[in-house]
DNA sequence: GAAATATGGAACGGTTCCGTAACGAAATGC
DNA sequence: GCATTTCGTTACGGAACCGTTCCATATTTC
């Protein structure tokens, strides 16, 4: 275990991430399409569209529309599977990284700067 | 200042919360739309149309629609303003102010039990 | 080899969202 | 009183997403 929030802490700091990811992504970028993308950057790989459609509840096309997406952006990479030519892994970029890294960044940045505890008015 | 985070924390609990998240609402709300939500339920009242745009640097018809949605979905309600009749008030709800806490718990249920930070294997 | 199975993707119809532009109702200014 | 401004909403065309269904390719099984 680790942290620790208050109500207020949390919502507050979901609202002011939230908000200031929107004003760095754009509309462009669904809440499923997010999940997707931390999880092939945070969980280990390899991720395949079948495995992460498990993982996360959905469909296959979801996963394949959401890599369409994000392949479009550069935020992800599909290469197909070797030893299994039937399967699609999906690689990490650079500049997915990099986005991934900035995310962290506001999400960071917004938590040091909540306000205390304390009933809103 | 109030919550030092590390990177793999803080996208671990973005993941974990955003994730949980989708589970309770499913794809029906927006990232915005959640934002609209957020901020009328946090920010002190009153709260325009109007008001809201300008705040969240969207345009009106973005605001109206998700009234409309949030709306239906009985999470807010509209009230005309009676002392200026242009004006619409967005007031709050009950079920709206349940919806809201439950987000809340999600988000300190995912923190707190957040694997201690470390780099992923 | 032939049949059954697994994987990712494409096609379809429906719904929702977006931004721009226009509109009606209400208030304000002169 | 009448023009102007302000507010929220609706209309429109375009784009994206969703779930279901079907399909081509590749693998496994017999």
């Amino acid at each position: 275990m680790s942290i620790d929030l208050k109500p207020s802490q949390a919502l507050g700091l979901w609202h002011a991430a939230t908000f200031a990811q929107l004003q760095l992504v754009g509309p462009d970028l669904t809440m499923r399409q997010l999940v997707i993308l931390l999880h092939i950057y945070l969980k280990p790989p390899p991720h395949t569209v079948r495995g992460l459609a498990a993982k996360l509840g959905v469909t296959k096309p979801v996963i394949t529309r959401a890599l369409d997406t994000m392949g479009n952006m550069g935020l992800v990479r599909r290469v197909r599977d070797e030893r299994d030519r039937r399967n699609v892994i999906i690689k990490r970029t650079v500049e997915g990284a990099l986005f991934v890294e900035k995310l962290g960044d506001i999400i960071i940045n917004e938590a040091a700067n909540l306000p205390r505890d304390g009933v809103m008015p």
